[in-house]
Order: C-alpha cells, then sequence, then structure tokens
DNA sequence: CCCACGGAATCTGTATGCAATATACGTTTT
DNA sequence: AAAACGTATATTGCATACAGATTCCGTGGG
C-alpha cells in the first residue's frame, strides 16, 4: 500500500480569495493602484473571473497585514506607504527575528548553528538571484523553525507579505548586502551568542531597508 | 452646517463580520470552543442570525491573528494554544511596544514623558479595575500614538486581539503588576533612556504573561 | 458665480442558493 | 474480521441577487 504522507498540503490551498489577495498586492507593488486609492472590487472581480465574495476576505487579510483600510459602506483604500514606513517595518522584522533567534538560542536547538552556516555559505557562492532568494528564506526559515513558536511564525507571516515576492530580482544588491549579515549571525548562533544574534539581525534588516526604499521610490509608489 | 470629524469613525464599523469575529473570539476565551475543534460556521451563522458569508470574513480575521487555521474545504480550526505561546506572544508584545517607545523618543515628542507619568499615577490610585484597564489602554496608546509609525500601529492592533476584553476584571493581580512597570516606564522615557524604557516594557510583559497564563490554566483553554 | 439640494447612478454589505469537496457509514470483497 | 469500496450526508467555496449606503451630477436659489 502506497501510504506516502504529504506535508504541504496546505501550499496548494490556492483558494479565489488567496488569489485575489495576491493580485491585488501586484497592483499596489506596479503601482497600478496608487496610495489612497480606492480598490476597485468589481474591476478586480471581472479581470480574475470570480466574484466580490472572495475579493472581499482578501481584503479582510489585507487590512489584517496594513495594505489597506477598511471603511464600512466604502470600500477598501490603499494605505500610504512612506520611507518610515517601510524603514519600521523592517527594523521589526529585525526585532522579530532577532527575538526568534534567541528563543532558539533558549530552546537549545544544537543543529541551527551548523545549518545556518551550511545556508549562509551556499548564498554566498549563489550568483543566481532566484537562487539567492530561496537560500534567504531558507535561512530566515530555519530560525524561525528553531524557534518553534506559533506566535512568531504568524506574526512574521503576516508581516512577510509586506515583501515583494521577486525582491532579489529587483535589487541585485540585495545578494551583497545580506551577506555578511547572514554570515554574522549565523557565527553568532555557533557561538551561542543570542544578544549579537539579535544585533546582527536588527543591523542586516536595516540595510535591506535601505534598499527597498529605493526600490519604492523608483517606482513612485511612495505619496 | 455641523461639519464635526469624527476621528473614531472606524470604531462604529460593527458590521456583521466584526460582530461575528468578537463572537468566535469569546467562544474560544469561553472555552466553548477547545483548542483543535472546528469552528461550526452555521451555528454561528444561526447564533447571530447573519448568514456564513460575513462569518467567513471574520475567520479569515482571525487566521490573520493567529486564532484559528483554514484549511481549504475543512473549515477553520481553533489554534492549539499552549503555555509557551501565550509567553511568546506577550514577550513579542512587550518587545512591540518597547520598540514604540524607542522610536517615540528618537522622534522627540518631548510631552510623552509628562503624558506618561500623569496615566502612571492615575492608574496608581485608581481603585476600579475597569477605569484601571482603561487607563493601562490609554498608557500603552499613548506610546503608539508618539511612535507614530503606521507599521507599529498595524502590527500591535493585530496582536492585541489575544488580549481578553475584560482582563483587568478577570485578574484583580494585574494592577499591582502593572504598577511599578508602568511608572518604570514613564520614568524611562522622561529620562529620554529609551533602552531603559524598553527593557522594563519586556519586563512588565513577562510578569503579565505569568497572570494570563494562569488565567488561561484555571479557564482550561490549554491542550 | 458659488453653494446647497435632491434624485440617479454606483458601489458596498450580506442573504440565498448551488456545485464541489470532505466526512460518515453501511456494504462488499478478500 | 479487516480492508476497500461506494453511497449518503454534511459542510465548504463561491456566484448571484438585492437592499441600503454613498457618491455623482444637474438644477435651482442666493
Amino acid at each position: 500500500m502506497l501510504d506516502i504522507p504529504f506535508p504541504e498540503k496546505e501550499l496548494y490551498r490556492l483558494s479565489s480569495g488567496g488569489a485575489a489577495a495576491l493580485y491585488i498586492r501586484r497592483l499596489i507593488f506596479e503601482g497600478r493602484l496608487r496610495p489612497g486609492e480606492r480598490v476597485p472590487q468589481d474591476d478586480i472581480g471581472r479581470a480574475l473571473s470570480i466574484s466580490r465574495i472572495p475579493i472581499r476576505e482578501a481584503l479582510v487579510a489585507l487590512e489584517q497585514q496594513g495594505w489597506v483600510t477598511l471603511e464600512k459602506n466604502r470600500g477598501a483604500y490603499v494605505a500610504v506607504l512612506d520611507e518610515r514606513a517601510v524603514r519600521d517595518h523592517y527594523e521589526l522584522f529585525g526585532l522579530v527575528y532577532g527575538f526568534a533567534a534567541q528563543k532558539a538560542l533558549v530552546r537549545r536547538e544544537t543543529a541551527l548553528g551548523e545549518k545556518l552556516g551550511q545556508v549562509a555559505r551556499d548564498f554566498a557562492r549563489s550568483g543566481d538571484p532566484r537562487e539567492a532568494g530561496g537560500l534567504a528564506i531558507a535561512f530566515h526559515a530555519a530560525v524561525v523553525e528553531a524557534a518553534n513558536s506559533s506566535r512568531i511564525s504568524v506574526l512574521l507571516r503576516s508581516m512577510s507579505a509586506l515583501v515583494p515576492g521577486d525582491f532579489y530580482t529587483l535589487v541585485p544588491k540585495a545578494h551583497d548586502l545580506q551577506r555578511p549579515g547572514l554570515n554574522a549571525i549565523a557565527r553568532a548562533v555557533k557561538r551561542d551568542d543570542a544578544e549579537r544574534a539579535a544585533s546582527e539581525y536588527k543591523k542586516m534588516m536595516q540595510r535591506v531597508a535601505t534598499e527597498v526604499v529605493v526600490l519604492f521610490r523608483t517606482r513612485g509608489l511612495f505619496v
């Protein structure tokens, strides 16, 4: 009997609502929906050939993530992003990841240091932006997994939605920017230096924020 | 013509979806929906005399906040909370509020120290749990407002949903527990000592976490 | 010319209904 | 009797439809 468990089951959960959320985020990123503008539910429904029901569900999720604000009987408005918001967001990112790293160490995830070192090395060697992006994600995922905290996972999942999916191809600099950071974090974790790991995470994310700010600005996404 | 702007406009946004979210959270808090159990959409609809549409919207929000997990074609399942989750959550709370305090100081909100001192004094004097709760909320709100960061606001709004509304009446100890914390934070802010403010916030939230853990345990909300 | 007003057009919030999927349970097969 | 199968039931995901709220715009009054 074939009894293969399928761990990634929920990855295939691409409901209409999920598709709508993805689509709306792309509209915002590509500047086709400007800050302050109302999200046209009917147009999106027509574009995706779905009704407004799943679109509204997507908007609720996007509101929770801070992408739009919902006003009763007036619809969803694209949130206004400015440089400060982006920098704050990435600082918070660094803060939470740093917290995750600390928790991972407290919880004695001994294998983590090795794992991170390996991924950081692969990352440094990688020439392909696509691959590098995957490795960076794997790095962060390893930290979160080692922290083994449902609340950290929830928080980071909702925060990650602010990151463009093809960030690495859009910002070639991202590679040089993160390499020393990942290495430093991996070293700190190996040394069991939680404080240092957290501060390196914070520093790295601040550097990344600067590039994201440039990206957003060149795209004219700021008010 | 009367043209008074209404800042709390969205407070009145108690759509059916908002009501459903509130109701489901209460069901979970009161232990009537156990961890791992499926959220019965039809029953809730009947109880509130609404259809499943706004209920589903509520579930999307609750998923983002980490209360339930959605599985395609299988519905929403109440997330499993354990002691670690609660403690992690409150630590993160302290971390983010601490960050907000730091930002407020960096952004030179000179009036903040006075304001916090005043609220902390009122809090200390207050005998009524209801009033004290309001003051504590006002304290935190002042910090967040001074930080003046949309991202911090978004994050805290989604995190706050894990706090029972009538926390102060349920946990009388909460008052004694927070008084020194609020005072210490107010003092640190007055002294422009961001580092200290953050660490006091963290410590205070850790103490609060302990009481929340007790509350949850006595209610049998842990697996 | 500007503003106030009122009806039309537009858009939102949600109830209803249906197809698709998952679960439960009895039946058949080995 | 245990396992596999098939059918019945329950539940979800979503399209359609409609009442109510909001916005738009033309008209009249100041």
